[in-house]
DNA sequence: TAGGCCATCTGGTCCT
DNA sequence: AGGACCAGATGGCCTA
């Protein structure tokens, strides 16, 4: 924990009092700014947190950090979706085909969850096995 | 020890 | 004026 609060030094010799209270005003302003900015930062990782558990994890112990998490998130939702549009086009019974895909979903979020961790620096959406095809979704029509 | 990740502070900008 | 959001800076913790 850091804090570099404002402090005041050199309570006046002119004693300046609508100076110190102008000083104290824009302090209380700053510290209170301060725990909004904290407690924004507090929700928006709690809504990371929420978004890790419903995000593929298989295969590892170390949780995901914000980059990898979003990462993933993008990808599981291709995925997702490229099973939603190829059901639509699939003559297959609908129940059996989406366990199949439901199978090899899981498959391919466990070897994304390795792949993130061996190779080193580049997790690049090109290199992720799920990967982006934004003409196939069709989220025009 | 270097590098990655994170929490916090801070000043700027935009919005109400 | 005050709050929300953002990005940069800084320093702590952890791991290879």
């Amino acid at each position: 924990m850091k804090s570099c609060s404002p402090c005041s030094s050199d309570s006046g010799s002119e004693s300046d009092s609508k100076g110190n209270d102008k000083f104290e005003t824009a302090a209380r302003r700053r510290m209170a700014a301060n725990a909004r900015e904290r407690k924004r930062m507090q929700g928006l990782n709690t809504a990371f947190d929420c978004l890790r558990k419903v995000v593929p994890q298989w295969g590892q112990d170390k949780k995901l950090s914000k980059y990898e998490t979003l990462q993933m998130a993008l990808s599981y939702i291709m995925a997702l979706n490229r099973i939603l549009t190829d059901t639509r086009k699939n003559n297959t019974p609908r129940r059996q085909w989406l366990d199949l895909q439901f199978d090899s979903l899981q498959s391919e979020a466990y070897s994304l969850g390795c792949l993130m961790y061996d190779s080193p620096g580049e997790s690049d959406l090109a290199q992720l096995p799920f990967t982006c095809h934004f003409e196939g979704f069709g989220l025009s029509s």
